[in-house]
DNA sequence: TTATTCGGAAATTAAAAACA
DNA sequence: GTTTTTAATTTCCGAATAAT
């Protein structure tokens, strides 16, 4: 192929063909066309973080592989959860969903979350298990609320079985997996106690309540480990924050009796 | 037949990431 | 700092189609 020409005219641009360069170039003399070159170069490049496209199809392949798992699930096709480590199922687009959602609608019921704070999170939770696991928990709960749509999944009313509980089932079982992989107790955190409220209630949805029971009395277990049941922890902190850990712990609290 | 259109390969460019 | 990788943009080849 010849040397491209460092500026093709608009007009050769616009044709799509071979452009000399010089004005009036050869193309619009022979078409008798008028040769501008107005037209301004855009910037080339990447915009942005890099690894845009590929980041999405990540994100896209592992969107659609909760998707696929909750249709395999339902059909049959599904292998009972396993041991062995899957990549997680989580994506930004399931957690701003399910964020949105809770925040909307749950959230008054349920105040011990900030969103601010949670956001602030987000960016972590491939690296960080403890929010991995608040958010994966979180999911797993909204995804029961009626009136939430999980992106990417579509009930399918020829079955009886919800394909948002099945996504539920699947969200709480790649947390418990995560959780798994960590010593909890070694480090008891803020999250890691909204993780268990999150899973006892998806229990209860489940109708699972000896489960639930277990995580309930394992969360207040942790709440006298660390303490919390004694008001000089919550000196220091910031009113909102102080509030919020209260009303988990009060919470917990409710659910015993 | 020649002229024109346009899908998309290849080249170019620049920003982000990796490296020294 | 320099180099490499990646992505956005541009040029224009050449097949398809339209006009003559």
């Amino acid at each position: 192929m010849s040397q491209a020409v460092k500026r093709a005219c608009d007009a050769c641009h616009r044709r799509k063909v071979k452009c000399d360069g010089t004005n009036p170039c050869r193309n619009c003399g022979t078409a008798q066309l008028g040769c501008t070159y107005n037209a301004v170069p855009q910037k080339k490049g990447p915009k942005g973080s890099r690894a845009k496209v590929i980041s999405e199809l990540r994100e896209n392949q592992r969107q659609t592989s909760l998707a696929v798992r909750v249709h395999n699930r339902i059909s049959g096709l599904e292998p009972p959860p396993s041991e062995a480590a899957t990549p997680g199922l989580l994506t930004g687009e399931i957690v701003r969903s399910c964020l949105d959602f809770f925040f909307t609608h749950l959230s008054h019921r349920l105040p011990f979350l900030n969103r601010e704070q949670i956001d602030q999170q987000i960016p972590n939770m491939e690296k960080n298990r403890d929010v991995y696991c608040l958010l994966s928990s979180l999911c797993a709960f909204t995804a029961l609320q009626p009136g939430m749509a999980m992106p990417g999944i579509q009930d399918d009313p020829q079955h009886s079985m919800s394909y948002n509980m099945v996504a539920s089932m699947l969200l709480l079982e790649d947390t418990l997996r995560v959780r798994k992989n960590y010593e909890l107790l070694d480090h008891i955190t803020f999250n890691a106690l909204a993780t268990n409220f999150f899973i006892l209630a998806c229990y209860h949805s489940h109708e699972a309540h000896d489960k639930a029971w277990f995580y309930l009395r394992e969360a207040i277990t942790m709440i006298h480990l660390i303490s919390m049941d004694k008001e000089e922890q919550y000196r220091g902190l910031d009113a909102g924050e102080a509030s919020r850990r209260r009303r988990l712990y009060w919470l917990f609290y409710v659910h015993e009796r």
